[in-house]
DNA sequence: TTTTTTGTTGATTGACGAGTCAATAAACAA
DNA sequence: TTGTTTATTGACTCGTCAATCAACAAAAAA
């Protein structure tokens, strides 16, 4: 049965798996074996990719970080002015890849892995750095210094929303979540009322 | 040695250790016998008031969830107007009592503990509905029917605040985050430029 | 004083889970 | 063909932990 060229393969359906099995189970306490289950494999084959539970969830929070980074920047792409520049992080954040429930569930595990895990805590740091920088970019030709709280407030919004979007009341679907997101923004820029 | 009446005290004693271990590892992966003996007594003992693991999460949930309230309650009884009293709520969110690390980190994983525990999730929902009905009521006045979305941007921006302290980059304190949140308000209520 | 209630723990049980290993098998190289 | 690399797993080890239990101590009630 072995074929060759498997280890992309392996490694890529474990990383998924991982996130849904978080995301399904709501809690970092997922064991291997339901993982590697998930993926449609032995407990011990995953071991034999990753080396450990821990590389695993790292390797599942860098993809979730590299998607949600992709998003981002290909939507920056099609935008050609600040105020469309951010609408257009806004919206990549709570599309319909990201703001899945699962999605933000493991999300949210990730942050909690983050308080334990110094390289998790490092990998949570560079999109948080990246987004605010982003935010920052492109609100000083629009609000000058101000420039900084703003992108704070903002940030902090888009973050609340996640969280509270992870707790599941409220079933926040994306586009309203931008729109309130938006909404905010607009006030920001003086222009609401 | 066995003294009477150790019963409250042990329980008191065991929901506080509770919150400080799981504050202090940053997640709910800890055991009984770490808090037993953060608490300073056996494990067996531990279970012999709370009955189980499971039980003290929750007793050290509403201890959290109780203090909280009542913080907002007291800063609330000496508000007399609208503008004030929700000047209370944020200022008691961030008030030195519940804006230390540890304090924050544990609601982090009272979060993700709400994913999986019935009775977590609907402690956390009473939370959630009791902010959100204060931050309402008193907004009423002062924005009218857009009182609903404001108090979803305002709450939103409180639990980002909460959720970027756990994650803990920057070391925001109290008052700037309860003037983070205070300007935003400002903003809603048309008052900033 | 005896009995009961309350407080307390060390030792034990039973389950579960991470990580290892030896063994098997297909593909590939020599 | 034969040896080597890659893929794969079932079985096993070792540790940990929640929960239980038997036993002991002190206070209160009888």
């Amino acid at each position: 049965m072995p074929k060759v060229g498997m280890e992309p393969i392996r490694r890529a359906a474990l990383v998924q798996a991982t996130i849904d099995e978080i995301g399904a189970s709501g809690s970092l306490d997922v064991t291997v074996s339901q993982i590697a289950k998930r993926a449609g494999m032995s407990s011990a084959l995953a071991h034999h990719y990753f080396g450990g539970k821990e590389q695993i969830f790292l390797a599942a929070m860098r993809h979730t970080l590299a998607v949600y980074a992709a998003e981002v920047r290909g939507a920056l792409g099609m935008a050609d002015s600040p105020r469309t520049r951010i609408e257009a992080i806004v919206r990549a954040g709570f599309g319909t890849t990201n703001f899945r429930r699962e999605v933000v569930s493991a999300w949210l595990n990730f942050y909690v892995l983050a308080q334990t895990s110094g390289e998790a805590g490092r990998l949570l740091n560079v999109y948080q750095r990246r987004l605010h920088a982003n935010l920052l970019y492109n609100l000083r030709p629009l609000v000058g210094d101000k420039a900084e709280e703003v992108a704070q407030r903002i940030g902090g919004l888009i973050d609340g929303i996640y969280l509270r979007e992870a707790l599941g009341t409220k079933t926040t679907n994306g586009s309203k979540a931008t729109a309130m997101v938006l909404a905010a923004l607009d006030l920001e820029l003086g222009q609401g009322k």
